[in-house]
DNA sequence: AAAACATTTCGATAATAGTCGAAATGAACT
DNA sequence: AGTTCATTTCGACTATTATCGAAATGTTTT
């Protein structure tokens, strides 16, 4: 993770609609949920929300993958902890106080 | 933590020159940092770094105290956390594979 | 191969964010 | 009380982002 990136996960985040479609696939976990779905969930266009999956996909917090006619949206949770840990890197001069966030990726 | 508050400490890290202060504060801790020497530091105009300032400050995620002459501007580490813990909750259907950050407070 | 279906791209428009020099504010020291 | 010093506000400009209907793309199924 560097600046760049966390920058583009973060700008990605900062948004109603996709904190909203971000945090709706968080809790999904693994399965994802199908454009569509998280279209009428959300009571967005299909066009506005492709446009912010777009981005979401783009800044690497959420994978897409094929599932017969359908595109299925899931959180990348790896990307999600990298971004934490970036935000608490050497936090306190060092001192060791960032949280370890490693056991997020174990248990999801 | 609502909806609201982390679109707005998102939006305010979600830029170069302020992730790049807060990044900065987190390292230096409870003693914080001038906002002239942060400026210096990032060179920086004073003009474009307060503007910056401000919108970390009101997103809530940096304090902002006197000392003499000087406004001094820390990181908080308490919203910090708060941001983090609701981008993970309810991870997975709620099976609790969200981190507990909580032990940053302490030792901070 | 054609019809049905899910999703994305296009296009035009409106709104918000970032930049930095110069002037203004306001606290502190003498 | 006036001067100095640190920081913020102002103003004018440029660039980026968000919106959504309609048309286009590309997959699957019959």
């Amino acid at each position: 993770m560097n600046s760049d990136s966390a920058i583009q996960a973060l700008g990605a985040l900062a948004h109603d609609h996709r904190l909203a479609v971000f945090r709706l696939l968080v809790q999904r976990g693994r399965d994802g949920m199908a454009a569509g779905d998280i279209a009428k969930a959300l009571g967005l266009p299909n066009s506005s929300l492709s446009f912010h999956l777009a981005q979401l996909q783009q800044a690497g917090i959420v994978a897409q993958r094929r599932e017969g006619r359908s595109l299925i949206y899931s959180a990348d949770y790896d990307a999600m902890e990298a971004l934490m840990g970036f935000l608490t890197e050497n936090c306190c001069q060092g001192a060791g106080c960032a949280p370890s966030v490693a056991q997020t990726k174990e248990q999801c």
